[in-house]
DNA sequence: GACATCACG
DNA sequence: GACGTACGTGATGTCC
């Protein structure tokens, strides 16, 4: 019946991915009526294939069609050449979901979808576009991306399908200057930057067809190179040689990639309605489903989009919590059938259930799974069986669960898939437990981080908030199930009766979060956000935390005990001095014996009644007596002692041997990180003696501590911002800028300058950063409140931008109820109406948070590229402190990296936003930190 | 668990 | 005119 492909056929081949994309970017972000899944793509794809059915008609109407799809992001291409398409962007998170359906739609459409892991699209085509050849027919391939132009000739011809414009010889030609036999040749030569292809630098496609003119093809033009007159051309190619021949290697399409099916197998077939009409139907397309009925002749579908005007949240609302619907995953039969409803939908929510809480100590439990709201599984894998004994437990696996190791084998592919997308909330601790056992999760969705893109500053994250929230529902709390206290029993020990509910809906509740959220991400107009300063975070973060850094417990132990003796001491001469031993630890015990007992002048603190005992207080009533004094001094060495040199000691990981913090990348609400268990961004440095507790944090044997830290950054961005000419110039000229702001302040000239007048200059400086006060200013300095007024007012006289932006940033939140970054992150500030002092609060912090968030936002600019930009360097990104990258790396390595990630940190608010200043970037090298620093 | 204190940017 | 204030975090110890 089917004829031998051959002379008179006449095979159309479609490039899929320039048809999604191009419908895409055409299209605004459409979603589906009844339940919000973005479908613009899709839509713009049906589109574009029926006209392209439409117009296959008369003497150039295709024998044979198929429609190639791309498939794996990695390809031999990437063996030879790791930096290929290095440089591509993320696919947007509302294309993602769309691709399975595109391939769905080419075969309700009745046309040949092909694709071959480990090829692009572009090595099918040549291949079969060389066959069609061979056979002695003709060829036209619909795209027009030039990397196909080598193929033209000879009966294979291309096809601009938005311009309707045919590409022959000729206008292979008209682009490259070289007819298609030599395209290779040039472009090798004049690389490309979409595919990150270097070729030789300097030279263009004009430059290349040029030289390949006059010397025929590459290898003559690199074999004779030294006869190229031009000396700067001639050095180029030659030093570059390989990475030409290397461009050509990548440029060049496999005409022999290896296909499981023929041309005959292509052969155009006429649309089944029986298959068409429901894909549309589901779609919900009614204007194309409508026209094409029509010319089929069938009946129109009935389109089921009900909820039409309805948000999607009703409907989500509209599905009960029911643990009916979860189920329990006990074999591989069971898992695969979830796997396959995975593939279908191209997403699902993942969630963990661990041992512990800490991921870098707590060990997999189970999956639970997610694909339709209501519709959850949960796959224990080493939940102990119950035993009668109750002191020791069972080491027995309980019934109903499948190996481990099959359960890992099959999740992976569908984990690692890049057309699946995994949903979590707080993805970071998901993918840390999936990488302790080799799998890496992407791509991802978190349902905790688009609520912070979305709710930052309005209210906290967490699970069972956002549920309570936004689902009206409080999920299971885990309490019951693990008991408290001494008694405690970690997760693999619940009985899976309870454990299955409680796991299930974990991720049944996260799917529901996703599918609110996503939508209502576009309107609130931080998908932008959201995609590249949120959710690029987890993966950097989570290999920074894995990293973690040597901590060396001799040198806290050693300091540990020399804080043990001075304390003693020191409490000997406080007894002394009071006259009686007491809990110097204790505030209201100190305060008593300093106000009451010694009658020393203070205050009470209105909340509780007790004296206040801060070291401000101390620090003030130091002049008067002994005691104060020795009090701080006791304290100083209490917190470095219980906090530092004995608390760190216990989070050293006895696999590691180093110590591993967690960042909460959704937990400050200006968008900074915040460091914990333990926290590594306080650790001490202002102190002398505090400061050498850095020198416990060291290189591993060979390596060494790098440190590089913005210098001043916020007081550049508030330049920027606010528009302060003669910051900025101080900035440029890389002036001292306390001591600029004091001469100009205080008419003082700048080799007049006193370390007085720059310290209060500097109070000053930082005051507006934190949106000063008269009353802050004066505590701050110990003036007169009538004097730090004095301050502010002649600060606002000299540098009249700063006023006008604190006033303009107040209105601006009175007005929206946030206030935003340079970046577009959003910090809402819900008590800025308020009466009474909490306004003066929210005002603060108004006018703080684009400043601390903007400079937030440009480190975590950085932290994204950082990785790509010393992958080639044996280092590794350990530590951030807000404006401080801390880097281990090879010995011997550090100027490189210290270029590389200078570059990357100076230039990172480009190319989305041009600061009026430049960011300067310190660095510093050494043993360990404290040297580092 | 609230509060006070103090470590950092 | 009084109010009562520097911005953003996390960990620890005391005390109830």
């Amino acid at each position: 019946m089917t004829n031998t492909f051959g002379k008179g056929h006449h095979l159309h081949l479609i490039d899929g991915s320039a048809f999604i994309f191009r419908a895409y970017h055409a299209l605004p972000p459409l979603t589906r009526k009844s339940d919000g899944l973005p479908i613009g793509a899709v839509s713009g794809f049906c589109n574009m294939l029926h006209r392209y059915v439409e117009g296959n008609t008369g003497p150039d109407a295709p024998t044979h069609v198929a429609v190639i799809f791309d498939k794996g992001s990695h390809t031999f291409r990437n063996d030879m050449y790791d930096l290929y398409k290095a440089n591509r962007e993320a696919m947007p998170e509302d294309l993602r979901p769309q691709i399975p359906l595109t391939r769905r739609a080419t075969e309700a459409f009745n046309i040949a979808c092909k694709e071959k892991e480990g090829y692009e699209a572009d090595d099918i085509i040549a291949t079969l576009a060389v066959q069609a050849r061979k056979a002695g027919g003709t060829c036209t391939i619909i795209s027009s991306d030039k990397d196909l132009m080598q193929l033209v000739g000879d009966g294979v011809e291309m096809l601009d399908a938005m311009k309707n414009k045919r590409i022959d010889r000729d206008g292979v030609f008209e682009k490259f200057g070289v007819y298609p036999e030599r395209v290779v040749d040039v472009q090798a030569l004049a690389g490309d930057s979409v595919d990150n292809v270097p070729g030789a630098p300097g030279i263009g496609i004009k430059t290349a067809a040029l030289l390949i003119n006059e010397y025929g093809d590459l290898d003559s033009l690199l074999e004779r190179a030294g006869e190229i007159k031009q000396p700067k051309r001639k050095q180029t190619l030659i030093d570059h040689a390989d990475q030409i021949r290397l461009s050509r290697r990548l440029v060049l399409l496999d005409e022999a990639t290896p296909l499981d099916f023929t041309l005959e197998d292509l052969e155009v077939r006429d649309p089944n309605p029986d298959q068409l009409m429901p894909f549309l139907a589901e779609m919900e397309f009614r204007t194309l489903t409508k026209r094409i009925a029509d010319q089929l002749k069938v009946e129109m579908p009935e389109i089921n989009d009900t909820p039409a005007n309805a948000p999607a949240a009703l409907e989500i609302a509209d599905v009960p919590f029911d643990k009916a619907g979860y189920s329990q995953v006990d074999s591989a039969k069971a898992l695969q059938e979830w796997i396959d409803q995975i593939y279908e939908r191209g997403y699902v929510a993942v969630d963990t259930e661990t041992t512990g809480l800490n991921d870098m100590t707590a060990d997999l439990v189970g999956v639970s799974l997610c694909v339709e709201p209501g519709k959850a599984c949960y796959i224990p894998l080493i939940h102990k069986a119950a035993s009668s004994d109750d002191l020791f437990g069972s080491d027995d696996l309980a019934e109903g669960q499948m190996p481990l190791e099959t359960a890992l084998e099959m999740l992976k592919p569908v984990l690692e898939d890049e057309s699946i997308l995994k949903i979590g909330q707080n993805m970071k601790y998901d993918a840390k437990i999936f990488a302790q056992v080799g799998i890496t999760v992407a791509p991802i969705d978190d349902t905790m981080l688009m609520s912070y893109a979305m709710h930052g500053g309005l209210h906290g994250h967490g699970m069972d908030a956002l549920s309570e929230r936004y689902l009206g529902h409080t999920p299971l709390p885990i309490k019951p199930l693990l008991g408290s206290g001494k008694s405690a029993i970690t997760f693999d020990k619940v009985p899976l009766n309870d454990a299955v509910p409680y796991a299930a809906e974990d991720a049944d509740v996260t799917l529901r979060l996703w599918q609110q959220f996503k939508p209502a991400l576009h309107r609130a107009q931080v998908t932008r956000v959201y995609e590249t300063l949120e959710r690029p975070m987890v993966a950097v973060l989570a290999d920074m935390e894995r990293a973690g850094i040597k901590v060396d417990r001799d040198t806290l132990s050693r300091m540990s005990n020399a804080f043990s003796q001075k304390m003693a001491a020191l409490e000997d001469e406080i007894y002394t001095l009071v006259g009686r031993k007491f809990n110097v630890g204790s505030p209201k015990q100190l305060g008593e014996i300093l106000f009451d007992e010694m009658g020393l002048q203070g205050g009470k603190k209105g909340k509780t009644g007790a004296y206040a005992t801060g070291a401000d207080v101390l620090e003030d009533l130091a002049t008067e007596h002994e005691l104060p004094r020795r009090i701080l001094d006791w304290r100083q060495l209490s917190k470095l002692k219980s906090t530092y040199t004995d608390a760190l000691q216990d989070h050293i990981n006895p696999d590691t041997g180093r110590v591993h913090t967690s960042y909460s990348i959704a937990g400050a609400s200006t968008g900074r990180l915040a460091s914990t268990d333990p926290n590594l961004q306080n650790i001490p440095i202002r102190s002398e003696e505090g400061r050498r507790i850095r020198e416990a944090f060291v290189a591993e044997e060979g390596k060494t501590l790098v440190a590089l830290d913005y210098s001043q950054i916020e007081l550049r961005i508030l330049a920027h911002i606010a528009d302060i000419p003669a910051l900025k110039a101080a900035f440029d000229d890389g002036q001292d800028i306390h001591a600029m702001t004091a001469s100009e302040m205080f008419d003082v000239p700048l080799d007049e300058m006193t370390p007085e007048i720059r310290r209060q200059a500097k109070a000053i400086n930082f005051g507006v950063i934190y949106g000063i006060s008269g009353f802050g200013l004066a505590r701050n300095l110990r003036i007169p409140r009538s004097e730090a007024q004095g301050f502010i007012d002649r600060y606002f006289e000299r540098f009249p931008g700063i006023r006008t932006y604190m006033d303009d940033t107040k209105a601006f939140a009175k007005e929206h109820g946030y206030v935003e970054t340079l970046f577009g992150r959003r910090i809402h500030t819900p008590n800025i109406g308020a009466k009474g002092p909490q306004a003066g609060f929210a005002a603060r912090a108004a006018i703080n948070a684009p400043i601390q968030g903007t400079a937030a936002d440009v480190i975590r600019r950085a932290m994204i590229r950082m990785p790509a930009a010393i992958v080639d360097l044996p280092a590794k990104m350990l530590l951030q402190v807000h404006d401080e990258l801390l880097f281990e790396v090879d010995q011997g390595s550090q100027g490189a990296l210290i270029d590389a990630a200078r570059s990357v940190m100076e230039s990172a608010a480009d190319p989305v936003v041009h600061l009026d200043v430049k960011l300067t970037v310190d660095a510093g090298e050494g043993p360990n930190w404290a040297v580092a620093h």
